[in-house]
DNA sequence: TTGAATAGATTAAACGATAAAGTAATCCAA
DNA sequence: TTGGATTACTTTATCGTTTAATCTATTCAA
């Protein structure tokens, strides 16, 4: 509650409250002396713009949103610190939501942060065929996308996005458990509706394919980028009688449910099985972990998607041209996928 | 930015705005068919009230803020997630904030949340000598502290709060190592200023003295809370002549980063060095790490936090008694303190 | 000396809602 | 049938800013 208004100002200097205003807001028409004035005793008696007042008369409340399926997966908190401290610099602040992967919740989410008047919105979850994208139009609220986009290019050709380049790293995974001379490979997918999980696949099956490995020869199963589904299904494949050589997972968390599930068989990483993540979250680096991954830039995803926001929110009324900006991944090779099965690295 | 007001609403009905809002609202005064059809109209023009000149006349914009020192540290998003959950839940918003560790950002983060006119802040990183205690009370703002607070019972005493139980989840953790029979123990603790640490070590002190440890046979460093520092004073220890048989560590994040520094001596735990967390962060039960560590109880704390600040702001005006909050930890025994230095446990 | 331009201010409207006070009609009891 | 209570509204004020429009001296060129 800040007590003092622009009001009190004026009748204390007997001026009236525009010209404390403009005073205050370094608009032109008020005189050398006068203004001094006004801004010592603004500062003097504590005065604090009232930001309710501000945002109703502009329209504007200096606010975004992101959103994220749920903060507590290792992937997110460097993405919303990006987020944050990118927006603090601008002069906004983050309002935080979590999905928990529900596409119902991402919809509350979107329709209390527009209710509410933020600016703009981060979104972080979307899948391909997410009703919520039209939402956003229909609010005419502005938006980026972060992690995923819309891979059909007459939506995603006019959406500000910022993504990985799934697509590489996924290829580039696969190539590494190849040239190690894996040829029975289970692919870990994340959600098979998020562009991240289908670009890694596709990555990866063209990788399978430039190494002749046939489609019988591989698997791919969805498991939605939750580290539980994943370990249940890695359970499962243990236990049949033709067992993969190599996990290739596509998220560090799910990586460690397979892990789990190697380790609870009996056996071990890189010995007995390779294990590939994606992501290279903070944990994957420990000893004795050591996953063989990814590199994302999240907290840098966060940071440009901000930026992206804040220009678009800015430039609403002029044409704005689309960023598509796409950052490079890395294959960082730590020990989990051992040292080849026949010892050697192929070509 | 929503197109429909109440006046439009209002003047295609040939009613006053008063009525649409008394209607819209559920206050007495419309009579039934009018307040039927203006629902209906209302819904019908996709009429979204506007918060901004709610929040003005109201001085309420049903949002809060937290601030935590990172989210990126793994202790910090569960709590992040129980707080926004049950905001959610309550009709809030959370503004997340991080502050590095710093005094000054924390300073920042009050002052920026104040601006926009929050209506209550939870503070997740308070220190014993934090100057910000004072600028929340001046600014008048409903606070409540989560995680630490303040020693002093004169300040604490007027402070809600949700807090574990440090001193005991420090006594029963080095209570642990004792009875196993480790006798060079080297707590490596967290930011001393934090009350968490200094009840952590608290109760550390008073266990080692109840085993007849005096205190020239243990060590206390603090690492701040930071992995990196963990490291590098794990690192230090292990070349003395003298090394610890265990290490008892306030944070599972800094457990990590002695692990890291165990096998890079070449040790291996629990073999040559027992070690033991705190905080029971999700990544510490995969295969191989298995730390024995504390619970915490992040989401919990996050959540009732939530409902005390709430429950504040709402009885503002009221006299409101002061509620402390104390959540009890768990020992939670794994791998990574091993059987004992002599194979066994003590009563 | 006149008229235009300009600096320095004021007034009033607007932003979109809520809350308080006022009014007209209806109802019911005495 | 009178008058107090109730109901269903409307009017007006207010929240604290910003901003467009207006006003009044003063300056200055012609």
């Amino acid at each position: 509650m800040s007590r003092v208004t622009i009001k009190d100002i004026a009748s204390k200097l007997g001026v009236s409250a525009a010209t404390v205003s403009n005073a205050l807001n370094g608009k032109a028409g008020v005189g050398k002396a006068r203004r001094k004035n006004i801004m010592e005793i603004a500062s003097q008696m504590g005065y604090q713009p009232n930001a309710f007042a501000r945002n109703l008369v502009n329209q504007q409340s200096y606010a975004i949103g992101l959103i994220v399926s749920s903060i507590s997966d290792p992937f997110y908190p460097e993405l919303a610190r990006g987020v944050q401290e990118k927006a603090s610099e601008l002069g906004y602040c983050m309002m935080l939501f979590n999905t928990n992967h529900s596409i119902k919740v991402e919809q509350n989410s979107i329709e209390t942060l527009n209710a509410r008047g933020v600016d703009g919105i981060i979104l972080a979850t979307v899948l391909q065929d997410d009703p919520n994208i039209a939402l956003l139009e229909k609010l005419r609220i502005p938006f980026v996308l972060v992690n995923r986009l819309l891979l059909d290019p007459g939506i995603a050709s006019s959406i500000d996005s910022v993504v990985l380049d799934n697509y590489r790293g996924g290829y580039e995974s696969a190539r590494h458990l190849l040239r190690m001379g894996h040829t029975r490979i289970t692919i870990i997918a994340g959600n098979m509706k998020a562009s991240t999980a289908i670009l890694r696949t596709r990555g990866a099956r063209d990788a399978m394919q430039v190494y002749g490995i046939s489609e019988e020869r591989y698997d791919v199963v969805d498991c939605g980028y939750v580290m539980e589904t994943a370990y249940r299904v890695a359970k499962e494949k243990l236990k049949e009688k033709n067992i993969p050589s190599a996990f290739l997972c596509q998220g560090d968390n799910m990586a460690l449910g397979v892990r789990e599930a190697v380790c609870e068989a009996g056996m071990t990483i890189p010995g007995d099985i390779a294990l590939l993540g994606f992501d290279d979250i903070e944990f994957s680096s420990v000893a004795g972990i050591e996953l063989t991954t990814v590199s994302h830039r999240q907290y840098q995803m966060g940071s440009t998607g901000t930026e992206l926001l804040v220009d678009k929110i800015a430039s609403e009324r002029q044409a704005g041209v689309t960023k598509n900006i796409v950052l490079e991944p890395e294959l960082i090779v730590r020990k989990s996928c051992g040292f080849g099965v026949k010892g050697y690295i192929m070509p």
